[in-house]
DNA sequence: GGAAGGATGCACT
DNA sequence: GTGCATCCTTCCA
């Protein structure tokens, strides 16, 4: 498999988290796990930030056993259990010390359809098959076991260039399933690629 | 040691 | 479009 697209290091330090996110769109996230190839488009994603955001589990200094992940350089990846049953896959960014994270919530397949169906035991079209935060972790046989790896050095899980994304494309709306966070809810903070079937949610 | 809650997904009407 | 299952982590006693 090519590795030469791999994003580097410097991708994943910047300092302005919804820039990332942003950026994230297009790229394509690959996985090699138990011997399987599998890889998607990024079409949607989330920003979140350690400060001044109440959306984020490690805002305000709430640091903890689970959160601590977020808190270490940019490109390590943070997974972690929602509702007891799904993964959700995120990629930190900024440096060590800031817990900047970016949420990776739908993929377009592209790699690996046939694991996938597999993992995901799905009816729903090739297409839907990671259109959704927990879904696209079970595709790509993402699971906490991966918690805490270095994207940009990784060989099992990683993230390459790939399509060149135009900003008209780019579409900016509210985030989803935050309702706690009060009036941060309404940050503009989800990005996903206009029109494209693979999102999880319009 | 125990209780509460959560960045969802699926089945069903 | 709507309702609810499901279980690990965190926090408090």
């Amino acid at each position: 498999m090519k590795k030469g697209n791999k994003l580097k290091a410097s991708f994943y330090l910047s300092d302005d988290v919804v820039r990332v996110a942003q950026d994230l769109l297009g790229k394509k996230l690959c996985s090699h796990i138990d011997g399987v190839y599998t890889s998607g488009i990024i079409v949607e994603t989330e920003a979140y930030s350690g400060r001044n955001d109440k959306a984020c589990h490690a805002h305000l200094g709430r640091f903890t056993k689970r959160t601590s992940t977020m808190y270490q350089k940019g490109g390590t990846a943070y997974i972690y259990l929602c509702y007891g049953i799904h993964h959700l896959f995120n990629v930190v960014t900024n440096v060590e010390g800031i817990a900047d994270a970016v949420l990776v919530r739908a993929l377009m397949p592209t790699e690996g359809l046939d694991e996938m169906h597999s993992r995901v035991k799905t009816k729903q079209a090739d297409y839907k098959l990671c259109a959704g935060p927990g879904k696209l972790t079970k595709a790509l046989g993402i699971n906490k076991v991966r918690n805490g790896i270095y994207l940009a050095s990784s060989s099992d899980t990683w993230i390459e260039n790939d399509l060149d994304v135009h900003a008209s494309e780019i579409v900016a709306t509210t985030r989803i399933g935050i309702d706690y966070a009060e009036e941060d809810a309404l940050l503009p903070w989800r990005f996903y690629l206009k029109g494209n079937k693979s999102v999880s949610k319009y």
